[in-house]
DNA sequence: GGAACTCGCCAC
DNA sequence: AAACGTGGCGAGTTCC
């Protein structure tokens, strides 16, 4: 068989890092602006909330139960305390242990326990960790009121990159007071506006590239297509949705997160169940009776709906998607499993997997690494090219827009008014015409989506 | 007193 | 038979 010489070489590889280490290290010398009266403030803020928590936490019997064990020692942090407070001595069945055996405390846990004062600490631990983990962390790395994050493209497996001192890759965004706390911290130059520019679903798209599976294909290409909702119709037994109805696109949600992503990451059927059926809140023991969970679109309760189907426990339900993985992978996309087994075979023969933008990833791998790292570490190549012309094509131009930073699928910009349509413009070109020139796999047109934040406002979402 | 580990939690 | 990919980081804990 004659080679497609589509392929990149390590020459390639290292070519991009290259490039990819002066662009980002041009970034990282910009900075980000912050507002260091805000974090000063709003870490003054908290901690007198924290500290009215801990009061509060501290006037109650659980916490006098707490500290008839641990004494002078009583810390409301001290998740080793709590676990076995709550497991050993209140001999409270634990819902999961962690990888050391104890009973778990996290959030999911904690929630199932009807203990009220168990509230109280998650929310010290949220408020907390605002205020440790980024103002204080973006207040001690300022440096004349700009942070400068590290962006590293040497650290990981899957030759994507990471970002540290601060990590400007996991600034809250999902808990919308969060978000508000920490992005509010973070600014545009003076006359200047944030914008970021998100490549739309990348890695399913560079997944498509590498298992040419027509059916992911065409949902990836036409527009009427929904790949997510046509999983919610067959999960949830719906012959019918639309996207556009509110319930419907809680289902479509559901289905999404619960579903079409863990499987593409290896997950299975059996926690695939656990979280659908928690998100449409029906038990996860004895047999549904009528009248459980959300109400969906035909107007019956989930657990009346499920029952009409033919569903009647938790048990049916996961038997149910296990029908649903089987068809997901051996008949909605066939071409897709085949594409892994190859790999997971390729990789058992050769010993090592080679990406088309021509890294290799060597080492001992599990079957869900094999499977998953050449899609994520090309997916976040094809941001650093990106990013690496559009930082070339900005200073041939002399822009006043700077580049900030990248959160994997993400490139962040502090623009110039006046030069934001550009920017994009620019952009669109790079991702339109020269990454499918440069690389001939990408066989699927990507795209990206802007947002816009005002002039001169920090970086939160309305 | 610091290194290494555990746990939890933030992002994609 | 087993079963979710990649990171960074803070606080608590344990080890030396």
């Amino acid at each position: 068989m004659t080679m497609n010489k589509i392929e990149a070489t390590t020459a390639d590889a290292y070519k991009l890092i290259h490039d990819g280490v002066l662009a980002l290290a041009r970034a990282e010398r910009q900075g980000i602006r912050i507002d260091l009266e805000y974090c000063e403030k709003k870490k003054h803020h908290l901690t007198r909330q924290i500290n009215r928590l801990q009061k509060k936490i501290q006037d109650t019997k659980f916490y006098r139960r707490w500290e008839h064990i641990y004494g002078a020692k009583t810390n409301v942090y001290s998740n080793h305390q709590l676990s076995n407070l709550l497991y050993r001595h209140m001999k409270i069945e634990p819902m999961k242990t962690t990888v050391t055996g104890r009973g778990s405390t996290d959030e999911e846990a904690l929630n199932r326990i009807d203990v009220p004062e168990l509230k109280l600490i998650l929310q010290m631990r949220k408020l907390s960790k605002v205020r440790d983990t980024y103002l204080d962390a973006f207040t001690r790395e300022q440096h004349d009121g700009y942070i400068h994050p590290s962006f590293n493209l040497h650290t990981v497996r899957t030759f994507r990159s990471s970002s540290d001192r601060p990590n400007f890759q996991n600034i809250p965004i999902r808990d919308k007071e969060s978000m508000r706390i920490c992005r509010r911290a973070l600014l545009p130059r003076p006359g200047h506006q944030l914008m970021e520019m998100d490549f739309s679903a990348l890695e399913v798209h560079i997944a498509a590239c590498y298992c040419k599976d027509p059916v992911l294909i065409h949902y990836l290409k036409d527009k009427n297509s929904d790949m997510h909702l046509d999983m919610a119709k067959q999960i949830f037994m719906f012959d019918e949705l639309d996207r556009k109805i509110p319930i419907h696109a809680v289902l479509r949600q559901a289905a999404k997160n619960g579903f079409v992503f863990p499987q593409f990451y290896g997950d299975y059927y059996g926690n695939n169940s656990l979280y659908l059926s928690d998100w449409v809140k029906l038990p996860q023991e004895g047999r549904w009776k009528k009248g459980m969970g959300l109400l969906l679109p035909d107007g019956d309760y989930t657990s009346d709906h499920f029952i009409n189907h033919g569903i009647k426990s938790f048990d049916d339900f996961t038997e149910h998607l296990k029908q649903v993985e089987d068809d997901f992978w051996n008949r909605r996309f066939k071409a897709y499993h085949k594409w892994r087994l190859n790999q997971v075979n390729q990789y058992r023969k050769k010993g090592y997997l080679k990406m088309f933008t021509g890294f290799t990833c060597s080492g001992t791998m599990r079957r869900n690494e094999i499977m998953n790292y050449p899609i994520q570490g090309s997916a976040f190549h094809c941001l650093l090219f990106t990013f690496i012309r559009l930082d070339e094509i900005m200073r041939e131009e002399k822009w006043d827009s700077k580049l900030i930073g990248q959160i994997h699928d993400c490139i962040v910009v502090d623009a110039h008014p006046d030069e934001i349509d550009h920017v994009e413009e620019t952009a669109r070109k790079i991702i339109k015409e020269e990454l499918p020139a440069k690389w001939k796999w990408i066989i699927i047109p990507l795209d990206i989506s802007v947002d816009r934040y005002e002039v001169d406002s920090p970086w939160v979402i309305k």
